[in-house]
Formats: structure tokens, sequence, C-alpha cells
DNA sequence: GGGGAGAGATGCCGC
DNA sequence: GCGGCATTTCTCCCC
């Protein structure tokens, strides 16, 4: 029976393909590009993808510890007792070596999945919510535009309240913080200005806003109204069937 | 020879055992947590690390399209034609379900990493060289001190100039906008406040800044002051060689 | 644990 | 491509 072909042909012949690559294997790793980077040897998961993308992970943690986006060229060499691994990012300018000193497995095969996900929960059906019932910030609130575009961002929601004043609304999904105050001065400012008007309300919606926050918000003369996201509590009820169920 | 234990069972060992577990299977998934998600059937690489940490990857792209964070806890039930992959993360209230109906590749082994990484290149290696060398921002200028805090946020670097005017440096190492302006104002004003005086300048130091950040920026009375990251050049050089050697 | 801010942020959508 | 901005942001640091 023919031996295998030797580990780093093997990882041509997947790149070549294009497969996804899995590797697990004692490493070092230098990285240099937006940044500069250095790690010691240790044992760590080596995910290539057929796009391109290259992801150092270690045996804990959420994120990768090292990493190149699509589009990397990576190539390999043999050494007498280790593996090189070269990925360049043309575009970017980065560039990272791995020095390879064991390799645990290699597994490498032609995947295959074109669905995209579906996500709710995020922002926007927050500010669809507004918008669509402005009443949930205060009574008597009409609703004008979502996202306008000025010259200096985008207004989530635009309303006249019932004494005609322009009222501004920036979401935030979670707690509230001095960039969310910041966005809203900003818009407001801007607003006044541009119309060359004085009357012109800043409102922040989110189901909270830090102390400090608060403070600021309240000295620059904008309001807090705490809404929750849609199907905050329906969320929050399923979780807790669930827990029934397992 | 006896067969090899199901599926389920050797991942149900490698869970024990606290080993990473890599498993390449066709699967669709539902999430329930901050969001809520769902993506149809495909195949995707799945890693359970031995803190819990869950990661699905899809074929393309850095950032995996589902994941739970650290400290999850995942049982797998089998069923007569799909395995259920159960995943909970008691203290953020996260659920996951992954429905597994082809399994291509498992592996699963004990690693072993204690090494952390070291990196260059970040704002404080900025702040730290105009820390040092306030001249670079502007002659006479007196460094006072560095991420000083303040009820409204840190001031990167606090400097005098030579007419003893208050010098408030904000630092960004990419292209600054709109946000590192605004939070340049918030120290500004704030300074101002607490200490009664006026003569509070505001400078932006950063290699380049949008054209509407930069307007913004003016019309608050601010200035900004191109400053690149330090070695930025000689790391620019050093990737130039890189080229060279391969 | 909360607050504040950077990140080799990433990704999306707009122009 | 840049700009503006949300993100299941994540991570770190400091109180």
């Amino acid at each position: 029976m023919p031996s295998p072909p030797p580990f780093h042909k093997q990882l041509e012949h997947a790149l070549a393909k294009k497969e996804i690559i899995i590797l697990l294997a004692t490493c070092s790793i230098d990285y240099n590009g937006r940044a500069q980077s250095s790690l010691a040897s240790g044992d760590r998961l080596l995910i290539i993808k057929p796009d391109g993308t290259l992801l150092v992970h270690q045996p804990t943690g959420n994120v990768p510890i090292n990493y190149m986006k699509e589009g990397t060229h990576i190539h390999i060499t043999a050494q007498p007792n280790v593996w090189l691994l070269h990925a360049h990012h043309p575009k970017n300018q980065e560039f990272m070596t791995i020095e390879l000193t064991r390799i645990y497995h290699l597994y490498t095969q032609q995947v295959h999945d074109g669905e995209k996900i579906i996500l709710h929960g995020h922002e926007k059906d927050m500010s669809d919510m507004l918008y669509a019932q402005p009443d949930l910030i205060e009574p008597g609130l009409r609703a004008v535009s979502r996202e306008e575009k000025t010259e200096f961002g985008f207004i989530d929601v635009l309303c006249y309240d019932q004494h005609n004043n322009l009222v501004i609304i920036e979401c935030k999904r979670n707690q509230a913080d001095f960039k969310a105050v910041e966005q809203l001065q900003r818009y407001v400012e801007k607003v006044k200005q541009s119309k060359g008007i004085t009357n012109v309300r800043g409102i922040l919606a989110s189901p909270s806003i830090s102390a400090n926050a608060k403070t600021f918000l309240e000295q620059l003369g904008y309001q807090h109204v705490a809404i929750n996201p849609p199907h905050f509590k329906e969320q929050h009820r399923k979780n807790q069937k669930k827990i029934g169920e397992y």
C-alpha cells in the first residue's frame, strides 16, 4: 500500500481545490500588517476557508487569536523539522507566518452552503416599531421619516409633537451611553442649524441609560424614554419555556 | 473488531473530557438570546472548545455565523434520523439548537496552550509617544497627564501650551470620524465646566480625518494634527522587505 | 459587575 | 471605494 503524501503536499492539494482545511497543530505565529503580533508555540486549531480566510483558534475564547481575512494567499514550505505557512493579503498589506512543528490532525473537504441567516431583534426592528407607533414615546407624536440622511449622519426616526416641534429620536437596543447622547446631540444641532429653527427636541429611546450618560443628556436639554426593543418580553418568555423543555 | 461508538456517544465523551471538538456536518440552526436567528440547512464547521465556547462557521467569511460564548452547557440527543445539539448559556439567557442531519467528520483531542499574544501598534503606543514628545503636536507643549479620568471619560493626553492654555489631546490610530470629534468635545466642555475656565484647547491627533468630521471639528473650534502611530513607517518598510523575501 | 473606550474591530448598506 | 453606523459586537482596564 503506498504511503499517503506528505503533509504539505496534502495541504497544497486542498488549497488548490479550494477545500475547507481543518488543521490541529503545535505552532508559533507572527503577524505584521495593521498591527504587529507574535505568539509563542502552543496547540491551535487552524482553519482555512475556500475564500482565503485563515483563522487561528486557541483552546479557549470566542475570538480567533490571529486571523487573515478573505482574499489571503497561502502557501506552505517544508523544512527539515518544521513547516512554514505563509499568508499574504496583498490588498491589506498584511503578512502572517505560522511555524508548524507538530501536526496532530489534518482534514480537508469540499463544502457547500448557500444559506443566509435570518436575524431578528436588532435596532432596526426597534426603529420600525417607533416609526409605526410613535405614541409609544409620547402621546400625539406624528412620525415623519425614518433613516433620514443628513450631512452629519442618519436620523433613526423624525417626528412632530403635538405642538409642532420637530422631534429627533435616536434608538438603542441596549443601554445607552455617552456615544448615543452625542449622536443625538449631533443630529439635533445640525437640524437646528440647517433649518434655522430652535424648537427641535431630542429623545433617546433605549431600555436603559448609564447614570453618567443621563446626566450628560439632561444637561444638553434632551430626554430619555425607556423603551424595550420589540418582542423583548415574548423572547424572554420563550426562553423560560425552553428551560422547561430541557 | 468492535464497531466504534455512535457519533453522539463520541461527542458526549469528548464533552465530558473537555476536549476540543471539531465537527463538519450538515445542519440547521436556531438561536434565541440577545437576538433571534434561524439558519436553514447547509454544510458547516462546528467547533466546541474546552471552556464551553461554541462556534459555527460557514465556508466563507471571517466571522462565525452563529456562536455561543464561554460557559455554554452543551448536550446532544440522538433521534431516528437526526441529532439535536442543545446549547444553553445560563448567565446570558441564551439558547441554541443545532439539528445535525449528516456528519462528515468528527475529531476531538486534548489541547494545551498557555501562551498569550504580544501585540504592538495600538492606540496606547501612540498616546505614549505623544506624552513623551508632545512637541510632535506643537512646539512648546508640556505634557501633564495621561489617561486622566474625568466624570465624562478618560483624556488621552493633557498638556499646557506655551501660553499656559490647557490642551486636551485625543488620539486615534486610524482615520478620525464624528465619534472622535465628539469625544474630544465632551472632554473639553467638561474640563471647562469643572475647572471654571474657558482657555481650553482641543486637539485631535490622527493620521487622517474624514472631510465631514473635519468640518464638524472646526465648527466647534478645535484642531486636527496629522500624526502617524509610532513605527508606522518602519512597519511598512518591514512589509516591503517581506515582499522581497517571498 | 458596571462603566468607558479601543479594536489588526467586522459587516452592512448607502452613494 | 469611502462614509456612517450597528454589532448576539468583543475585549481590556479600572472602579
